[in-house]
DNA sequence: AATCTAGTTCGATAATTATCTAATTAGATA
DNA sequence: TATCTAATTAGATAATTATCGAACTAGATT
């Protein structure tokens, strides 16, 4: 249900997000339409007509009767009315950002470890909680690259002072691999099973 | 004010219409935050977050605070919640069809005229419904085309039965051409001045 | 049955929009 | 002052979406 609600919504949103197919949705507020009628009064050809009412179907922001073989567009005010509700209370935008984290999982753990300018407040003294915080870190370095030791330094100390330690952390849990000062990062399939969690990254 | 918003409505509903750029109303609706921070949660570089979050502050859904070099983003919800009451109610969506139509313009005498499916009741006994009707019947016609006399008969008859009185307003009026039994539309500008509404057709 | 009409579906092209890297700006810090 | 950092802007390319003509379907008309 929560990750539903933001494809949802933003498949409404991609709907209304066309001159032509706005136009198409006042007209049939207004009263029933033909294809016809529509796409003259709009300026597209029928079937570029046909395609965006189809779209609007689809979302349940029209409804369509036969007569013969014309067809009578109709507008259906349920769609945008709950789309309308959703989008004005805070709430409902703040669901916007994604599932809600689930409790104890990685992410929490991080969440709770870092400061609101995404800083650690702490290098978490359990197995467990260091695990995650670390996993986090390194997802941020780019896959397919070397780094210096000076520069895995530099980028560590944007979250914490003591990067020798997050240095060696890394190596310890196989996130990163070393040879002669060179570092680079592993893939997550080497090490993501050792821990429960398996998490997608975004 | 009419026509201004549907423009303004569009603006929003394709602003919203990405993916990202709903994942960053979210974040930003939780709590404030730095750039880096949004592109890093969203999964883009910095450049692309700041250029979506550029293109939601210029429709005031977020606003920026700078603190040092960092800026800060939040949420507001002012202008979201005056697009859900707009759509939110039926009135609202009508506008959507583009300009209200003008008291007294050609327009409204066609709406007068013609039954719900498009055609016409009655063909106006008065010389200026008439020619309001007329423009608004051969405006339906391509301009750049040749039509013989049982097309434009065709044609007529979708509106009414007496398709040769329509024909024959059309030549009166300048509105069409004829030439060995060949009609052709005439540009607006032949005709349009002797009206006194100008209107931009759609 | 043959034809006509309104609408839809298909496939290719055009137009729009998103995205990145590189370059630049402005504030903070050595 | 020189350098570093966060953010923005510019310019080029990639990805998405809209649009049309052509082919097709189903109902109505001759």
């Amino acid at each position: 249900m929560t990750e539903d609600t933001t494809a949802r919504l933003l498949a409404f949103f991609k709907a209304l997000a066309h001159e032509s197919r706005l136009k198409l949705l006042g007209l049939v507020a207004q009263r029933e339409h033909s294809v016809q009628e529509l796409a003259a009064a709009v300026g597209v050809t029928e079937p570029t007509a046909s395609h965006h009412l189809a779209m609007l179907r689809d979302l349940g922001l029209v409804s369509r009767r036969a007569d013969g073989n014309t067809h009578w567009y109709a507008f259906v005010p349920d769609a945008l009315s709950a789309l309308a509700k959703q989008i004005l209370s805070v709430e409902g935008v703040k669901k916007l950002a994604g599932p809600a984290r689930p409790r104890g999982s990685a992410e929490a753990v991080v969440a709770n470890f870092t400061n609101p300018d995404g800083t650690l407040k702490d290098i978490p003294a359990s197995r467990k909680k260091r695990y995650a915080v670390l996993a986090w870190l390194v997802r941020q370095l780019e896959e397919d690259r070397r780094y210096t030791e000076p520069e895995i330094n530099a980028f560590l100390k944007r979250f914490h002072w003591d990067s020798a330690t997050l240095r060696r952390e890394f190596i310890i849990n196989r996130m990163m691999a070393r040879e002669k000062g060179v570092y680079w990062r592993l893939s997550d399939f080497d090490w993501l099973s050792s821990d429960g969690s398996a998490q997608t990254s975004y």
